[in-house]
DNA sequence: CGTTATATTGATAGATATCAATACGGGTGG
DNA sequence: CCACCCGTATTGATATCTATCAATATAACG
């Protein structure tokens, strides 16, 4: 089991689905690329979920972001050329693989920074001034608005990730992580079970973050 | 004096001080640009220091960037058109002004986009994975990294922004900001006098970002 | 030179991490 | 297909860290 992690990532090749359009299966846990691995493609998820993560010269791992239908995996790669992120997928998952000189056009390209750019813009100002309930309110609002742009409900959902990466993504602990779930339920602005989660009260949630907690 | 952070950020004309090229100079705490200001040029810094802060729904200020000489200011309007934060002059300073749909080639955004999206990459995991002690001594090398490939000493600099600013970047309150300048001084690694700071121990600094504080 | 912003330091409170024990659940092998 | 087992999650008790409150001290600015 261990080894599946071991497997260089280019183990399981693309395959071509459609004419012109290269397609790479992962299963969960597998790798669709490394820190270092040089970045000639991008990735636009058709189906499952990932998480990007990165260490630090202390070994300490921090998750960076989620990925899901529709999103575009890899950008991180493009300063340099290399991997600047590992890319996992956290379930049996499908992405439509585009030579980065390929199809996309440099103008595309652009906006995709952009936008990658303005989403980090929030993840720093959660990480830099939200407390610790505020910041998993924060994660779920943004979970709920992703899956409603994707025709899923915005009331209802199965978290695709652990604990664990909830915590890193947030600068948290996996217990506070819990903590937390149970807190907002406690003040019945959702309803946690395991990994489902329903929200209750987006009222609520949204006046935690204009108003704290 | 209250008035002049009321002035429209327009206030100032650009002159034209060489054929083609458009500067402004801004006076220190002028803003050179504000949030939900239409995004049409970028700025490349000739001389002086920046920050850009944005600010959440509940209002809470949250310092993104530094920038000084060499740096490019605005990329944050790219996504929508629209600048994401306020761009604030930290000492008097001069920026040339760059169309974005002029000189800059398509390419070479994408390029400062995709470094960008890098640095943000490190500030999250500051943010994320590292305490106070740690995080002020990240911030104090990469300042001094910048400051030396701009020709300038790494080892001993003047800090052009206040503790506040410096607490806010690094999600900490400016009191433990303080208390960890001193705390790296009593240990050897630093020497701070108000604003001005020598590295006595550049080992030291970068050992502890590999084996923690 | 006075006034106000900025910085330092101390005492204390509050939030989150850590340590630990138990419960739960999903995947795997029998 | 079921039972087992290990990864995952919850919860409690306590420790640690950072924030808060407060009082000076210092420096920058008009």
């Amino acid at each position: 089991m261990l080894l599946m992690f071991e497997l260089p990532t280019a183990a399981a090749e693309p395959v071509r689905t459609q004419p012109g359009i290269l397609t790479r299966r992962l299963a969960r846990h597998e790798r669709l690329f490394a820190v270092g691995e040089p970045c000639q493609s991008l990735y636009s998820i058709r189906s499952g979920f990932f998480k990007t993560r990165m260490a630090d010269a202390a070994g300490r791992e921090q998750v960076l972001s989620f990925f899901m239908q529709a999103d575009l995996l890899g950008l991180d790669g493009l300063a340099s050329e290399l991997h600047t992120v590992d890319a996992i997928a956290l379930e049996d998952s499908e992405v439509a693989v585009m030579p980065v000189a390929g199809r996309l056009a440099q103008a595309n390209l652009a906006a995709e920074l952009a936008k990658e750019v303005a989403r980090q813009y929030d993840v720093i100002m959660v990480l830099g001034s939200l407390n610790a309930p505020e910041r998993l309110v924060s994660f779920l609002i943004d979970l709920s608005q992703r899956l409603s742009r994707l025709g899923y409900s915005s009331t209802e959902f199965h978290l695709r990730m652990t604990r664990a990466d909830i915590a890193s993504y947030l600068g948290l602990k996996l217990e506070t992580v819990s903590r937390m779930f149970s807190e907002l339920q406690r003040g019945s602005l959702i309803a946690v079970e395991g990994k489902h989660v329903r929200i209750t009260d987006r009222g609520a949630l949204e006046a935690v973050l204009r108003a704290g907690y």
